[in-house]
DNA sequence: AACGTCAAAGAGACCGGTCTCATCTCGACT
DNA sequence: AGTCGAGATGAGACCGGTCTCTTTGACGTT
C-alpha cells in the first residue's frame, strides 16, 4: 500500500473526481457531504479518494466557508498552573466541539498581548478566549470585537468589553480569608501578588490593571477598613513577577521591624516562594506567620504544614468560557453572558491565632 | 477613528489597491514587501491599508505559499507539569521563529492521538511536535513523514522513525538512582509509572509502548540484576493512570506482606500521590520508605522530608525539539538528529538506608 | 404525445492572497 | 539617434476548496 510514497504534492478534488469520471463538483459533493449525489457516484468517489489517500485542505475550506475551525486562546503563562489547568479545560471543550486551539503565552505583557490578538486575527480564527493583562488596555479586544470575532474573557472581565465573561468570585474569597485572619487575631496582613506598578509600589486598587487581582485586593482592603484597620495599602505589595523577586520581596519583608503576622499569596507560584523562604529563614507556619494562597495547587497539600487556599474552579473557569464561545459561534447565544464560578476556601493548617 | 465601524466584512488586497488607485498586483507587492515598487506608490498603498485598516488573510496567504506558519504540537495531557514546561519551551521558540503553536492533548491515547495527527494535517500546519504514546504504533506518523511534513519527536523516540528527536538520558537516570538505592540496601524496589498493559501487569519491558518509559524501567530492572536480585519484575507496577488508581496501587503496595523499602515513581504526578499514601497510612520518608520521584516538580522541594528526584531539563526538551523543528523548516537541516538532553538526580532527603 | 417536476451532474465563479508574464517608461550606452 | 536593460506597473492565472447556476434526463401527469 505504499505504492504512491513519493507523492508528496497533495492530492486535490481534481484528482480524486478525474480519477472516478466525474466533475469536480460532483466529486465536492459527493466527499463534502452536501448537495445530491447518486449512491453509485458517492462509491465511485470515496473509493478513488482512499485509493489516492486524498486529505481535505482544511485552508482551503475555511478560505470559502470563512470558518477556520479554530478558536484563539491567549493566556499569560502556560507554565503556570493555574492557565495549564484553565487550558485543559478549554481544549477538551473545544475539541469536543470540533475546534482546534491556537494557544499563545502573553506573558502577562500587553504589548505582547496585543501582537497575540493580531496574529490571531491575521490566522482568521473562529473566535478567541482571552485572559488580558490589563482591564483597562483593552482596545485591541474591543477591535477585534468590533471586526465581528466572538470573545470570551477568562478570569478577568472589563466593564468597557460587553463580552462572554468568565470569572471566579474572587473578591468574596478574599473577603472571607481576610475576615478569618482578622478573627484569628491578625493585624499585620501582608498581600502579595506579582501585578506590577510602574514604580512596583501599591498606592490603590485602581493601579492594578489585573481584574481578579484588583477585586482581591478590594476586598482585601475592604475587610481590613471594615475591621478599623489603617494603612493597609502599605502592607500590599506588587512585583512577585518572578521566583528571585518574590523571594527578595518576601525576605525583606519577614525581616523588617514590623513583619507580618500572615500573608495571603496571591497564586500559587508566589505561595510556593513564601514557603520557601519562610523555611530558609528558620521561622514556622503557623507559629511565627499564617499563609494563605490563591488556587489549590498540588503542593498546598503535601507540605508540612499543609497550606490553606482559595480553591478556585480552574478547569470549569476555562471550560466554561469555551462553552460559552461554542455556542455563540453555533448562533445559539444572543446577549453576552457574564459567569460567575464559586470559589471554595480550603482550611488547612498554614493559618493559625496571631501570637504577638 | 471608529467612523468605520460597521465594517464586518474584511478588506482585501483589492480594497486597498482601489482606494490608492493601482492595480492589485502592485498592493500586493507594496504590502507584502516583495517585488519592485517605487517610494510614492509605496506609501499610497500603506496609507490606504492604514485608512481601511487592512488586514492581510493568512488563510489565503497560506493557500498559495504553502506555508501556514502554523506547528502542530500533540502532547499527552497539558495539565501534566511535564508537559506544560515543555510546551512553553515550544511556544517559546515557535514565536521566536514566526510560528504559532496548535496544541492537542492526546491523553497518551493512540486514537485520539492519530486523530490528532489527521487534524493537524489537514490544516495543513508547517510541521510537527509529538510526544508519541506508543513507540510501536507510529503508523499514522509514518504517514505524516511520508507526506513530507517535518516531524519532531519529544521525549520518546522510535526506532522505525528516523526523525529529529530529543530525548532525555533516561535510562542513565533510572540506573543511577537503582544502583544508590541498592547501595543504601534497599533490596525491595518497587517501580510504578502511568503506563498500562493490557491485563494492568508488568512482564517485561517490551510491553512498555511509551519509550521513555521503557527505557528508564529497562535500566531499573539492568542495576537491579547486574546485583543478583531476582524476580525484580514483579515490583514493577503499571496503570497508575489517575491519582486514585495510583492511590490504590500504592496503599496494597504499603500494605502487603512484603512492603518495598524504596519507591521511584515515573513521573511527579504519581510521586505526589505516593508521598499522600504514605502520610495517610501514618508511615514515615525515610525512616520507613524511600522516595524517588522523576521530574523536579514544584512541591518536591517543599515537603518534609524533601523529595529526591531526577531533574529533567523539561523546558529544554521541548525548546530544543522546537529549534530542531524550526531549523528543518527553514531548510537548514540535512539529516535526521538525535539529541539526548542530560539528567541530573537531585539528592534530598527522601532516601535513606534500608532498615533491618 | 406533450409537458412539468425534480434529482443528478457539470461548468465555472469565487474566496484573498501570490506570482508569472507582458507591457511600458526612461536613462544609459554605442 | 537607436538600442538595450532595468525598474515599475498591470493583467490574469493559480492555490483547493465551496457554491450558484445551468443543463440533462428519467419519471409522472393529463
Amino acid at each position: 500500500m505504499d505504492q504512491s510514497s513519493p507523492r508528496n504534492t497533495s492530492v486535490t478534488v481534481a484528482d480524486v473526481a478525474h480519477k472516478a469520471g466525474v466533475s469536480k463538483a460532483t466529486a465536492a459533493r459527493a466527499l463534502g457531504g452536501y448537495g445530491t449525489v447518486s449512491d453509485r457516484v458517492r462509491e465511485a468517489v470515496t473509493a478513488a479518494a482512499r485509493e489516492l489517500d486524498y486529505r481535505p485542505n482544511e485552508l482551503a475550506r475555511s478560505m470559502t466557508t470563512g470558518r477556520s475551525g479554530t478558536i484563539g486562546v491567549v493566556v499569560g503563562d502556560i507554565e503556570n498552573p493555574f492557565f495549564s489547568l484553565a487550558v485543559r479545560g478549554i481544549t477538551d471543550v473545544a475539541r469536543q466541539a470540533g475546534f482546534t486551539v491556537i494557544l499563545i503565552n502573553s506573558g502577562e505583557d500587553f504589548v505582547a498581548e496585543r501582537a497575540a490578538i493580531g496574529t490571531l486575527l491575521a490566522k482568521r480564527v473562529d473566535g478567541l478566549i482571552v485572559s488580558p493583562a490589563k482591564e483597562n488596555d483593552v482596545e485591541h479586544l474591543h477591535e477585534a470585537v468590533r471586526s465581528g470575532l466572538p470573545l470570551a474573557l477568562l478570569d478577568r472581565g472589563s466593564d468597557t468589553l460587553d463580552v462572554d465573561t468568565v470569572i471566579a468570585d474572587d473578591r468574596h474569597a478574599a473577603e472571607n480569608i481576610t475576615r478569618r485572619l482578622i478573627a484569628l487575631g491578625h493585624s499585620r496582613i501582608a498581600y502579595l501578588t506579582a501585578c506590577d506598578t510602574p514604580d512596583h509600589r501599591f498606592r490603590t486598587a485602581k493601579d492594578i490593571g489585573t481584574g481578579s487581582v484588583r477585586r482581591r485586593i478590594e476586598g482585601f482592603l475592604g475587610v481590613c477598613r471594615e475591621a478599623g484597620m489603617i494603612g493597609t495599602e502599605d502592607w500590599v505589595h506588587v512585583g512577585a513577577i518572578t521566583p528571585e523577586h518574590t523571594q527578595r520581596i518576601v525576605t525583606e519583608m519577614l525581616q523588617s521591624a514590623q513583619p507580618p503576622t500572615a500573608i495571603i499569596a496571591s497564586d500559587s507560584i508566589i505561595g510556593l516562594e513564601v514557603f520557601k523562604v519562610h523555611r530558609r529563614l528558620g521561622l514556622s507556619i503557623p507559629d511565627d506567620l499564617s499563609l494563605v494562597s490563591f488556587h489549590d495547587a498540588d503542593w498546598t497539600s503535601v507540605t508540612t504544614p499543609p497550606v490553606t487556599v482559595v480553591r478556585q474552579p480552574v478547569y470549569d473557569l476555562g471550560a466554561t468560557a469555551a462553552k460559552l464561545l461554542v455556542e455563540r459561534l453555533n448562533g445559539e447565544a444572543q446577549t453576552p453572558r457574564k459567569v460567575v464560578l464559586k470559589n471554595e476556601i480550603v482550611e488547612r493548617a498554614s493559618t493559625r491565632e496571631a501570637r504577638f
